[in-house]
DNA sequence: ATGAAAGCGCTAACAG
DNA sequence: CTGTTAGCGCTTTCAT
């Protein structure tokens, strides 16, 4: 039951070395005689060798494993940007331990401490409420951190994203150059950072500039899934609204077939407009218009900047803003 | 720059005990006495200390953490049985090291070959092709395995599913009851086990059962993506096809929304039923029919026997079959 | 109930 | 270019 059978000793001993140039070898330092080196080689082969990951984790202090804390698993959102995350990681070997958030303030704050209990690192965060709770814990990881398509509102923390406000407001201005007056707001809790300080701020700026009046009773605070959604039809359609800015697309999908189903025909009476272009756009009818979000390179480029950060590298700008676009297809005008 | 400020010896020296008695109030070892674990907890309080998992995970043989190989991250089916994964690897307090496998035989070989080097307690693998080659890499593990949600052909590994063959065979005979008599095959590789030794199996048997040749026409092998289904609306329609069982959500989203927009009625004139019951299912126009199965559970029921497995605990059953069922909706009659 | 001491398997100075 | 020697921080006999 041995878990590990040969060691780097039982390498040395068979080639006739010592463990230190075993240890070279494996970590290909060039400080060695290359006659020797494929003595070494030989023997790794024959015995099968394989390094020990966690003895190599205790000596160096460096594990070549990082922590992701994702909020929800099973949204195409966090899961489009958790594959760039992989494939970068992937590519400068790093391997990833995945913490599932839920979205809730203290099972964070848990898996953070238990990232550092593992000594992961650096750590790629998702999730849009830093509170100071968290600021601590992330701080006595004593690894680097970024956030991956979320945001610090204290702009603290290192992050990847696109330019929230500009996004809503873009989209925003379509729907009210196509006339609507009274369009919905339809996000997450208003807890989050990206709601309240981002995608709000760029729906009342649109709102401003066109002098159309803020109304309070068109902001709809609910969480991101498509059933949420599905039961705002008769909300939505109380409140007089004829067109909506959704955050989520799962959630957009809910609202566009709840107010399908209830007889409202979409764009022609009511028009959505979602916010980040997953494969759920393409699959509802009619197809979902978005605002445009580069999801896998978010992740990619989170992943890249992390590991500047865990070399000490230099850094241009700790806070990397990648384009966004509007696509436009069949949920508008 | 340390990564690890306080250690147990701080500790011990603080509270004046050894790092013997540290150890045992940090594990929970009753061989201490209340007075002196007051006191070491109190220490441990004041000093802020955290024992450090890798160093454990050196001298105990054992990591607390496991392997979970996936190949595709953003697939729903898969992203839900790692939910269920997670939740339950949380509740025994185990890690997840996240391992994309993009369900490519290297990849996967490659992965495996990385859990074992971080010493992993044991291996949740979700693919459907266990070549010789994987086999003797997860061998070489030394850490127990299961399956979730995917099948051995030669059933040596331990796995939860359902029944595949019979889910399909249900599946079918519903389409063949309706009168259908060329009912196409839509799937991912055959090299792929599930594909190839079950749910081809059931398709086969049912067409058997009702006396209806098996034309080879009728079998589309392609990868499990939208795109792909949506690019077979023509073949389909080309074989004189009047119904399809199709083997993964978004690729059946993918063949409803091809042939919708080709002009074909779903269900009058063409019928359709899935396999996964994904939240793919409730978003589509028409809703698909589908057969189900207990995602969530799949995943937590494999953890918890993995979990059985790394405690050497009795097992009864090695391979444990859930119930599925059939979803009527509107994709077909 | 508690302590001493020997590792776990590997890296990293430091010599030579 | 190669070997020696300490640890890394913790668990785990074995004594006491």
């Amino acid at each position: 039951m041995d878990k590990q059978t040969v060691t780097i000793y039982d390498v040395a001993r068979e080639a006739a070395v010592s463990m230190a140039t075993v240890s070279r070898v494996v970590n290909g330092n060039p400080n060695v005689k290359p006659a020797t080196r494929q003595k070494v080689l030989d023997v790794i082969d024959q015995l099968d060798y394989r390094p020990n990951a966690v003895a190599r984790g205790l000596a160096s202090k460096k594990t070549t494993t990082i922590g992701v804390v994702i909020p929800d698993l099973t949204n195409s959102y966090f899961s489009e940007l958790a594959r760039g995350i992989d494939d970068v990681a992937l590519m400068y070997k790093y391997n990833i331990i995945l913490a599932s958030s839920d979205e809730n303030h203290d099972k964070e704050l848990q898996v953070v401490d238990n990232l550092t209990a593992k000594q992961v690192d650096g750590i790629i965060f998702m999730g849009n409420q830093i509170s100071d709770e968290l600021r601590e814990s992330l701080d006595r990881a004593h690894a680097p951190i970024v956030l991956a398509g979320s945001v610090d509102e204290q702009r603290q923390l290192p992050s990847v994203n696109i330019d929230y406000v500009a996004a809503v407001t873009d989209a925003m201005n379509r729907l009210i150059q196509r006339g609507n007056k009274r369009i919905a707001f339809v996000t997450g809790s208003m807890d989050e950072s990206i709601n309240h300080d981002y995608r709000l701020k760029g729906y009342q700026q649109a709102l401003s500039s066109a002098r159309l009046n803020y109304d309070a009773g068109l902001v709809f605070q609910t969480d991101y899934s498509y059933r949420a959604g599905y039961a705002l039809a008769q909300a939505l359609q109380d409140v007089k609204a004829t067109a909506a800015y959704v955050g989520d697309d799962e959630l957009a999908a809910g609202v566009l077939n709840g107010l399908t189903d209830a007889g409202v025909d979409v764009p022609a009476d009511f028009e959505v407009i979602t916010s980040n272009d997953t494969r759920f756009t393409e699959i509802t009818r009619p197809r979902m218009s978005s605002i445009t979000q580069p999801l896998y390179d978010i992740g990619a480029v989170s992943m890249r900047l992390l590991t500047k950060l865990m070399n000490n590298e230099e850094i241009g700008e700790r806070t990397v803003v990648l384009p966004y676009g509007l696509k436009k297809r069949q949920s508008t005008k």
